[in-house]
DNA sequence: ACAAAAGTGTTGTACTTACACCCATGA
DNA sequence: TCATGGGTGTAAGTACAACACTTTTGT
């Protein structure tokens, strides 16, 4: 084509049809004479249990990867937002009514392969929901899981379409958000203490950090903990079993939005993956 | 390892037979059923000229956004990937056979207005083509232009459809990728002195760095620099105007592939916009 | 000689790390 | 009293900003 590459403005501006197209000049608009997509959204929900990130995973009930587990996820409607869709999904999926913590687009996903159905691109996003206090244990039709990253990731666990490169991309996206944000604040639900916070980063990053150097590094953010008063303290937390046997400690709370830590958290080489004795 | 976390299934399951639904077991499969997107790509090619960033960008001349600056893209082919299309277009609208030294997807855009004639998903793209040397300045048929990012954005230029976002979103992601990898060395065509280099920082962060400090801290980045012999420099840069009259630089040359550095550059507060007096 | 760019030395400041140590509570 | 987790002190090491200074060329 032409080797485009001039200053002044001499040139024809040429260029056509659709979108940004550069060929196929002055064609009549025609939308049939497009390729039509399917477009879905799938989203990486992150949450912590036990000390332990997990992903929520449904089990596909139709022919493509039937039975494997998959990604929540749907087809985006007509005049819906990639955002929106996304949020409806996740709503649908897990039954939360309040939203997640923190939501973020991951990026398109569209291998022409990728579905044998059809031509699909799909738009992943990834969101953290914190971890619930009461598992809300009375439900039969179960049709979502919580299962851990690890499993899936170390284990040979099938993961439908591509599924397994989206969640892999997803937690490296998590880890980094940890390093340059104060996104750790958002897998409590309460009131937490610095050590709660410094489990978070233990589990996302799979490492074992100094627990006085972290509490120092983290007062030090400012606009990141706002202490609890005692009242709060006392109301929230004691239905817990947090019963530990040390120093009781101070509560914190985290303001709604993400902020950009001006000095990031250093993530240190990637050790033993397996955290408690 | 199933801890199901899921809600009572009073809730019905929703979303259709597709992608990643768990749910809405046993549904006939119908494509047409689903709503049909077009799919395309649009690319932010950064090079640099005159020690400015610059963006490349297509002047359009059909009817949404008649004669408004836009960025090079279309439609996704129906059995084209998505980074295959990026790189196909960006090679029909710059011309350019070898192709850019780095691609990288920025997001998907898909705003249910975005374009009033159809639905359509945009996934976004951004590249670092190294400043050409000779400006190749007999080409008639010009249709894209380089346009200086601070016209852009400083200016009231207009831009075609939500490509200013896309811009925005696109500058950010290359400032970040010269905080963290070696990229920088990306817009250089050749063998590059490390003021090259700073220069590069300058412009795409616009602001003033040390050269001394500089120097030191990218020698210091293991596999980044490789000293060129000196039958290479005699060679490649004796046709340059790079007449200088201060003592001789050493050049350099890097690898093809981006590396991570382990120590990030350090990006200081944004001063004045303005850079040679 | 002078200007200008390349490259090196030096110093103060800030932050990180590793580890010791004290504090406050339950058992 | 002991075990356990919360929180502080401290000293060595590292990294960086600022700026002076030397080197090497063109004019």
């Amino acid at each position: 084509m032409a080797s485009a590459r001039r200053r002044p403005s001499s040139g024809t501006p040429s260029s056509a049809g659709g979108e940004g197209a550069g060929a196929s000049p002055d064609a009549a608009y025609d939308p049939s004479a497009f390729p039509a997509f399917a477009v879905t959204v799938d989203v990486v929900v992150f949450t912590l249990e036990g000390g332990r990130l997990h992903v929520l995973l449904v089990q596909r009930g139709t022919p493509p990867h039937e039975r494997a587990w998959a990604l929540p996820g749907g087809f985006v409607l007509p005049r819906e937002g990639l955002e929106e869709a996304a949020r409806r999904e996740l709503a649908e999926e897990t039954g939360i009514e309040s939203g997640p913590r923190h939501l973020e687009q991951l990026g398109a996903y569209g291998d022409p392969d990728r579905d044998p159905r059809m031509r699909v691109v799909t738009v992943a996003w990834w969101a953290v929901i914190p971890e619930l206090p009461t598992p809300q244990a009375g439900s039969d039709a179960a049709f979502a899981d919580l299962i851990g990253v690890d499993e899936i990731l170390d284990g040979q666990l099938e993961l439908a379409f591509d599924h397994r490169q989206i969640l892999e991309d997803a937690l490296e996206a998590l880890r980094q958000r940890l390093e340059d944000t104060t996104l750790a604040s958002a897998f409590e639900p309460g009131p937490f203490r610095i050590s709660d916070l410094r489990r978070v980063y233990e589990a996302v990053w799979g490492v074992r950090l100094e627990p006085g150097n972290f509490q120092r590094k983290v007062r030090k953010v400012p606009g990141w903990l706002e202490p609890c008063a005692e009242e709060e303290m006392l109301s929230m937390r004691l239905d817990e079993s947090e019963v530990a046997p040390g120093r009781p400690a101070q509560y914190f709370r985290a303001p709604d939005s993400i902020r950009a830590m001006l000095s990031p958290m250093r993530r240190p080489e990637e050790d033993d993956p397996d955290a408690a004795p």
